[in-house]
DNA sequence: TTGACGGTTTGATGTGGATCAAACGTACCG
DNA sequence: CGGTACGTTTGATCCACATCAAACCGTCAA
């Protein structure tokens, strides 16, 4: 059953979802160019389906860099400490994504990355994926991609955090999972977190206090409904015009 | 003269700074494990010399992707703009250092790159580069290393901004700054900001008003001297304490 | 020299979000 | 079942930084 090729294309299909769930992935991997041999090739190395349970490191910061890890189900955060114990996550990352890459630049782990639930993930070994993008350049290019959109990612969330007021933030960090919820299949208007009030606050700059602050005050203003971790959008369209500095300006 | 391949090394060394000023290369290249022949192909490529005076864009976001750019002299700021018009700088850039990545997922520049005196760059056609990594294994790692410092950056850049107070990120800010004229050969202690104060504002996520007075009070602590743009650190020590909030804590 | 302009400093005031504190809900576990 | 722990909500207060405003300075061009 090969069921981890998926993970070197594009993650912004519908079909992805189909993909998780173990069908043939043949087409899936056209985007990138692969044969069969060579789809057969990269699943050779790659370790599948290893479970991290919740609240489980997959990697900690410090710890000597070996392999990628491609999140194949559940949803992972990745955080960063600072000298006096600080702690910034860095992002949440759910199926399809790959995380890790910051570790190959000094060899060793910078951020921590820890399963927000019981998860599965592919280990991939980073010198045989190097010695492997060399022979095929469609997947060589299709990983510096991947690094590329990483840096992308990172300049956005940059802006959110160095111009955007705690309203637009959680705005953004909202209609940023109801897309990625979509892409893999799921509703773009009702979604559970994963993550709790603090993690969400330390993702995007702010308390945990001023998260759920916010939450009620989108709830009253029938923005959204929050129970718990349960969240539904109930106007997409003003939370996209709250991102863009209201209607004018 | 072979004055480029030096972009493709490590940027701590102490004698980057012969290495921009024109002397033999070679033994500056052997740390990413190119031979002669080797750094000659590289350089075959790559379009060295191109000059970008103060204000010019070296690119814009938007613009169709083809090449990376390595500053080989001068400096340059990298900025997105959100969709409402907020500019938010994401990197100031100086010798040695490789701009662009960002554009490679895309095949379009997501930000903006803008010399901040006069400068000169490599440019970087990157399908060639592509090759030639897939020929020279070290090359490829080295560039794989590139983009990962990167996002090591961005991360460190969102703990800054999600985590610090303002007194911090300026702190912070200048030791950065500090450290990489040191690695280029030039005195940590004093140096010239090429950048305005609305420019580091908009990096640290502050307003410009903000930064200038937190000059003035770290001038009043006999921390750093200011005059203009020029910046002399008094005392690097309790700059770094500030970082590390203060002592306790 | 004079003016204009962009950048910088400094002051006065306002406010968004932090902090402190308490009560409440939910889930897990003996 | 009841208790403990953890997460969440909500209120009261405070402060760091934004905003608004004015003066100042260095540079360049006429």
């Amino acid at each position: 059953m090969a069921q981890v090729s998926y993970l070197f294309k594009e993650v912004s299909l519908p079909q992805l979802k189909a993909a998780c769930s173990g069908c043939s992935l043949k087409e899936l991997c056209l985007p990138v160019g692969l044969g069969t041999d060579e789809i057969a090739e990269l699943e050779s190395f790659i370790h599948r389906g290893r479970a991290a349970k919740k609240g489980e490191y997959l990697y900690r910061a410090e710890a000597p860099f070996t392999s990628l890890y491609a999140v194949k189900a559940g949803c992972f955060k990745t955080s960063v400490i600072s000298e006096d114990g600080r702690e910034q996550v860095t992002g949440f990352h759910m199926s399809g994504e790959i995380i890790g890459m910051d570790a190959i630049s000094t060899e060793r782990h910078t951020c921590s990355a820890i399963a927000l639930e019981d998860s599965e993930i592919c280990e991939i070994p980073f010198v045989q994926l190097e010695e492997l993008c060399r022979k095929i350049p469609a997947l060589q290019r299709h990983f510096y991609k991947v690094m590329s959109r990483e840096i992308v990612r990172d300049h956005g969330v940059m802006l959110l955090l160095g111009n955007m007021k705690a309203e637009e933030r959680l705005a953004a960090f909202l209609l940023n999972l109801s897309q990625r919820f979509q892409s893999r299949g799921y509703s773009p208007r009702a979604f559970h977190l994963r993550m709790t009030r603090e993690e969400i606050g330390s993702f995007l700059g702010m308390k945990l206090e001023t998260v759920s602050r916010i939450f009620s005050r989108f709830q009253d203003e029938r923005l959204i409904r929050v129970s718990n971790r349960e969240i539904e959008l109930l106007d997409m369209l003003r939370l996209k015009q709250l991102l863009n500095g209201c209607s004018s300006k």
